[in-house]
DNA sequence: CTAGTTGCAAATCATTTGCACTTGC
DNA sequence: GCAAGTGCAAATGATTTGCAACTAG
């Protein structure tokens, strides 16, 4: 598995903590997992890495560009893989549901605005709130 | 003046604290402080208000829709009067500034994808992150 | 009068950091 | 072996809450 590859590659010691962080981004089905959400998985594992230890992992892969952070309305961060192409979020505020979408239409105002702005842009996001299929 | 009536309006009463904060959002020529901000304006104004109760009245007045909550990357909130029509924001990463704009096509796709994914949407917030003109 | 408000201090919650101990290379 | 990485507990920073004192209607 490449997950020791991506580490060096991102200029990482290959640890245990960093390899099972990893792997769990990887596995997981939901895209969009939060600090607690990974240390908790751990737990289950029966791995011993402590809370701090996810988030210095975490903050080391956003870092290196691994992986990437969001800021949703509910007070805490989530992180996904950048491995998939750039995509924006809807998110459900009853259940937390997140489903990912990308218009190239919106992508490219949104370019077109920075630009008449004169703003260098460097990064965006574009997050829709609302009740999910299941929830309205 | 008609912030009294706002308040009476919103159902809440007219106390001091709440007639300052409202005046301090009206009167800004900054549209998104922070909880700090304003508890510094008010201090400056010799005002004796607590903390506390910047937030806890902050939070009324988007309860009551007077005012609207972002959460920029920054770490913590910003709010700003409701009274101005929908827009997005520009905010640059080094000096803070914010800048605002709407995009009717923009709007428009993203009602659309809401729909097509079957939401009910109920809020929706573009941030472009990127250098203002001063700083890149 | 009395329910709603406030100030203050203490409590939370997510996240970060200091430090002595371990581990990758 | 030694710098980098880790666990734990204590520190942080933004925001919230408990409670006794205060005020608008």
């Amino acid at each position: 598995m490449g997950d020791s590859r991506q580490l060096k590659e991102a200029g990482l010691k290959i640890t245990m903590p960093r390899l099972k962080i990893l792997e769990i981004l990887e596995k997981s089905n939901d895209h969009h997992l939060s600090a607690e959400d990974i240390y908790r998985v751990l737990l289950d594992m029966g791995e011993d890495i402590g809370l701090a230890t996810v988030y210095r992992v975490l903050t080391q892969f956003v870092e290196a560009g691994l992986i990437n952070r969001h800021n949703f309305e509910d007070g805490y961060s989530v992180y996904e893989l950048t491995n998939e192409e750039h995509h924006d979020h809807l998110v459900c505020v009853k259940c937390g549901r997140v489903e990912e979408f990308m218009d190239e239409v919106i992508e490219q105002h949104q370019k077109m605005i920075a630009e008449r702005a004169n703003f260098l842009m460097i990064d965006h996001s574009l997050n829709i709130y609302g009740l999910c299929p299941s929830c309205r």
